[in-house]
DNA sequence: GATGAATGAGACTTCATTCAT
DNA sequence: GATGAATGAAGTCTCATTCAT
């Protein structure tokens, strides 16, 4: 069960907690681009000099931000496993969809911004790479719980576990990245408003006719 | 053929095209959170001044790049629907996807970018919704191909085109995600390096015993 | 006459000169270690980020002014050599020591300011080198005007010039240097308080009995 | 005895002494533009807060640093006196020109740094002329055994002391400053390296014919 | 006496934007 | 239309100093 831990990469403390807190927020409310020192020390209730007593600067308080993601990330997934052979895998796929669909709206914004300074994100892929994290993490028990249902013939056997995987988390992630870009009027699934259940009853049964 | 067309926003100019072509590639190379006014009026050969003569300011410019990028995402999957009931419904969505790695690779850093600042995504929401444009468009051929093999039987008639195009488009553009964001050392499907034709296969033929 | 001449570091402008004049006033009335750029660019009549335009960093307009203080200061001694053979040699040493005394009070200040930052005079060390500056270049028409007092018989043939020149202007130097440090009242020669006459007939004398 | 003593300006205590040893150490290594008292009160092994038990601030810490130099500089030409009619004038000068020499290379950097700062510098004059100490402190006993030598013949009766003690001791001193300031490249004496003996000798005899 | 986290003023620097030429 | 020097607000970061423990 430890197999998904990560090592942490600082020593723990109220003010530094607080400081990853407070920046989160300013994050998701402000965006990278304008989230700024001053107002994440005062929204943390610290003078802005603080912030340089914890984090070497603001680039490596925001990859705390982010390394504080991952474990969430990959835990949604982790008990899926577990499900094998309980319910039905129709219904264990869709609340696997359910869950990611939720958990790329909490994410996706803090993530994509990475890609607008690839300084950050150079050294973001370095931390990962070196204490191995990342959201490919995430693919694992979902592959791991296909496995296991193809183990107890409720899977085809000749299906790809990854494929599948990476289609279903594929299509949650591009249907958020869309909402989030575009708004939610140019969606499909609007009637009823829950994705989930055609995206896994399309993959079960495949287009061949 | 114009029904994909979106209408212009502004009028061309050969000033203007040169300062946007020059804008583009400063954001590819420095990303958008590095990329200065200077440097892309340098890149451009024109002074810093010029570019306040073609866009009311600096995300007026950047809006005017992405703008651009769309067409040629469209235009990818454009011409899919005319291949219906040729060659092989493998082959042809074997190609797309193939197709879409490469736009995704292309254009996942630009378009992630305006994640990092709400402010620009804003713009960009709004000019997509009044002019017609978004990343969603680039579904409409897909579904019309899917529909078009639906009729020709070579496609179940019971599948849903607009879950099987998700589901496909979102494993590209989830697989590219990772890939730079994390590092190709951590994606599945590296021998053989072409993850096109699991991804096919496995939408094909469903995960159903 | 161009014998003593620099190169030039960059092309000249008003708004440079400007900036290095408000620089040198501002280094003069508050230390290098309290000499602000917003002071400067304040002195100057311009914008803080002005500043920027015409200098890489705050040392390298320090640098700048530095640069131009030693035409000055070989000036000085440079045409010291056309007067050999003419009035006396106490005469013109005389002269000459009265010159290096103000010199010195002008420029010892700014000039020993650089020894509190080493990263600094490293810079100006290399600057020196490269370019030919240095405050050794007082040193050459010194040696030179006794040299030809030499040869015209007015001054020892067994004396040693570099070494005179040393005695003399290293004399008036920590004159100076004191006077700046501990405050006038503890110097000698302060009636009369002239102490060129001395330092040189002392010089001329030698101490030998 | 006792006339070259100085009064203490604080109360000796261990922690205090090994603060302004640290203190001195890294002003040594950094300049005093860039010594932080966080370096110094590791240096020396404490917390920062415990330099201000001992300092009121850290001017008052660079203070006593140049305080505590002072004795050390003043006692190098302390015994200088007892040597008259001992040996040669000539092998004591050049002695006491060697010894000037290294101890102006070891003060030269710390002293000069206070023209950076004339807050310091005030706080500095201010210390000497009421405590009796400075630089000229080492003028008096070259002079005292320059009279001495007179008394016994073996120097000029008619030669005045003062500016001789200031024409060599100023030579070193000038000496080392353009040695740190541009190097040891340009400086005349490099061979043979040692400059005293020509400094002494062109003292002695003068530049008369 | 000693600690060291916290402070906050202020330093240097960047950069989108303007405007007289 | 084009220029580019100038602007100045705003940003990140430093560091001498304080104070509750």
């Amino acid at each position: 069960m430890t197999e998904h831990s990560l090592t942490p990469s600082a020593p723990p403390s109220r003010t530094r907690e607080q400081l990853v807190d407070a920046a989160e927020r300013v994050l998701r409310a402000r965006g990278l681009a304008r989230a700024t020192t001053k107002e994440i020390a005062r929204e943390a209730g610290y003078a802005e000099g603080t912030l340089y007593l914890h984090f070497a600067d603001k680039l490596d308080l925001v990859r705390a931000v982010h390394e504080r993601l991952l474990p969430g990330f990959i835990e949604m997934v982790s008990h899926l496993p577990q499900r094998a052979g309980t319910g039905t895998v129709e219904g264990n796929l869709t609340d696997l969809a359910r869950g990611a669909l939720g958990l790329y709206r909490d994410m996706l914004p803090l993530g994509s911004s990475l890609f607008a300074d690839p300084e950050l994100l150079e050294r973001f892929r370095t931390m990962h790479i070196e204490r191995g994290g990342g959201p490919h993490r995430a693919w694992e028990p979902v592959v791991a719980y296909l496995r296991a249902e193809q183990a107890l013939g409720r899977v085809d056997r000749e299906a790809d576990p990854a494929a599948a995987t990476l289609l279903l988390l594929g299509a949650c992630q591009q249907l958020v990245f869309v909402e989030l870009m575009t708004g939610p009027e140019v969606l499909p699934f609007r009637d009823p408003p829950d994705p989930a259940p055609a995206l896994v009853a399309t993959l079960l049964a495949g287009l061949s006719p």
